[in-house]
DNA sequence: TTGTAAGCGTTATCAC
DNA sequence: GTGATAACGCTTACAA
């Protein structure tokens, strides 16, 4: 039924290495041999079996993705399918396969360090910070294991990330120039890095003009849009309100616009909004909303590299990677009315 | 510096076939041995080689999900992470992991079939319609090798799909019971087996209720903004103007939306609008829509279920499975005013 | 209950 | 150039 290399072997009536030679393309084989077997190769629709290949090479070439499916990640919910696609487009074509793990923190039996790992089912690993603990990095390290962290992270040697403290400036900037000044920042957990970076850019751009960032101005909650509406409804109706706002995502900004509504405030030109993220939402609220576009995609490309890069050539040094942000200006910030 | 099980036997003074009982947790093994080798087994840090026991056991734990990146299918494209959840959910407690491959047709060097089936780095296969050909299904039949199709197809031996007529019925039906019954259909690929189910069961049930279907409120093109928005204006500046509306996405909706503003045709008193999906934008547009969700993490994880089915229990007999969808009624149908 | 030995399908190291 | 032969790390009869 299945054949193998020895079936191959005997029916060319050569030795079973000379066929693995004739596999691998090796130099040291006639080229008349390697026609004559890999035309029998064709003939008996013989495929080497991976998996054997994989005991002998001690490799298994595969390449893990970790994800938290019980963490809802908004962002690798959201952009999953785009990172695959990177990650795939790179190790795809140096015959790598990419095998999705999930992730319980609480795994009933085996950490995915064993499953995975330990168990040598993966070559190297891509994990979301959420996955990535400090403690799991450490680990990681001592065994030399190669991976990538998608997200900033100081423990892992090897990261990629997008310019958040950039993408930050990028938008307050834009506010900047659009006339606005007292610029308000909403949607973060306390702590978040995320939140930090972005946050620091922001500051960073409104001192270098000279503008304060208001303590009251900076609103932490969900990501979300019951959080966004509660959140601008507070900042309108306050002490000092603000003539525009920062989201840290599409559903804060989507929360941010009915409460405009609600309270009769106009966008843009009583109130503009900017949010990180181009999807789902942005193109698609009344006014558009003027985003920070993140190329996944090429997130998923740079993680993918740089992996291979640390598999192929053993290499050690540690590197963090930070991709630009691109500004998407629209409607939602359009004071200058250049419609 | 790497343990293998012939360690494991020589510090345990035990043979390796009886450390692989250990391992399996064979009847046939001694309480106390069991616990003796189990204990070295942890103190040096020993786990089995996937690779090993894969040639060994002659599978790979593996199983695939196949997708092409190349074309822009929505619908993977936005529920990817759900449906990967579900099957995750499902093969992950049986101790299998997923592999993600992208199929693209023109494949330079080895088809899918190779790099995964005959190689056999998976020991089964889950597949979008758009990738699975009459010609691939007819091939992995003959092979018996073990696959679900996401969607029904007929070539396809065991297939898994939302009840598509079913949602059709649902929509209309519910369009009706608002008291609209001009009903047109848009968004949908002239042959298009998703788009002729759906409209099937609008069909029904228009019929049932002695309502006629015409021709004209039929309208093909893409599923996104631009045509909806070309279409439903086509349609309400027509000759037999419709009163509802039923969208093949949300991206058509948020078109036929945007064309009833323009035209100051009210939603939902004067145009009803209701639409298949309801991700991403039904529950933010203005008014939020009617729409049909689709469960897609249990459609992973039937996909999951009837593909082990299979692989374990050898399980030849085809089937198809439809899952229902669920009605979703929001304000841009309430014609009779329940909010 | 445990041990022996023969696979599983490749690759790799030598001889020839 | 080609061919034996020993890994690779595990499972599985079959013996003991």
């Amino acid at each position: 039924m299945k054949v193998t290399i020895t079936d191959i072997a005997a029916a060319a009536g050569v030795a079973k290495s000379t066929v693995s030679k004739v596999l691998n393309d090796s130099p040291k084989i006639s080229q008349e041999t390697k026609l004559r077997v890999r035309e029998i190769m064709k003939r008996m629709n013989y495929t080497p079996s991976s998996i054997a290949t994989g005991l002998a090479r001690q490799s298994s070439s595969n390449i893990g993705l970790l994800i938290d499916m019980s963490k809802s990640s908004e962002f690798l919910n959201q952009f999953f399918y785009s990172i695959i696609g990177g990650i795939e487009s790179i190790i795809g074509s140096l015959k790598y396969e990419l095998t999705i793990a999930n992730v319980q923190h609480n795994y009933p039996e085996g950490h995915f360090l064993h499953r995975l790992v330990m168990s040598k089912r993966v070559d190297g690993l891509i994990a979301n910070t959420s996955v990535l603990t400090e403690e799991l990095c450490m680990e990681l390290n001592r065994l030399q294991f190669p991976y990538i962290s998608l997200g900033e992270v100081a423990a892992a040697g090897c990261w990629v990330d997008f310019d958040n403290e950039a993408g930050g400036r990028m938008l307050t900037r834009h506010l900047l120039e659009e006339g606005y000044s007292a610029v308000a920042f909403i949607g973060g957990q306390e702590g978040d890095p995320l939140f930090i970076r972005r946050l620091n850019g922001c500051r960073q751009v409104l001192q270098q003009a000279g503008l304060p960032l208001l303590k009251e101005r900076i609103i932490h909650g969900e990501a979300e849009e019951a959080e966004g509406c509660r959140a601008a409804k507070e900042l309108l109706l306050g002490e000092a309100p603000p003539d525009s706002m920062i989201c840290m995502s599409n559903f804060t900004a989507f929360g941010v616009l009915q409460a405009a509504k609600e309270l009769g405030v106009q966008v843009p030109a009583e109130l503009g909004i900017a949010t990180f993220d181009e999807y789902p939402l942005s193109r698609y609220t009344t006014p558009p909303l003027t985003s920070l576009n993140l190329d996944t995609f090429h997130l998923g490309v740079s993680a993918g590299q740089l992996l291979m890069e640390r598999i192929i050539d053993r290499n050690e040094r540690g590197q963090g990677l930070l991709l630009e942000p691109e500004l998407i200006p629209r409607e939602s910030t359009f004071r200058t009315k250049k419609l």
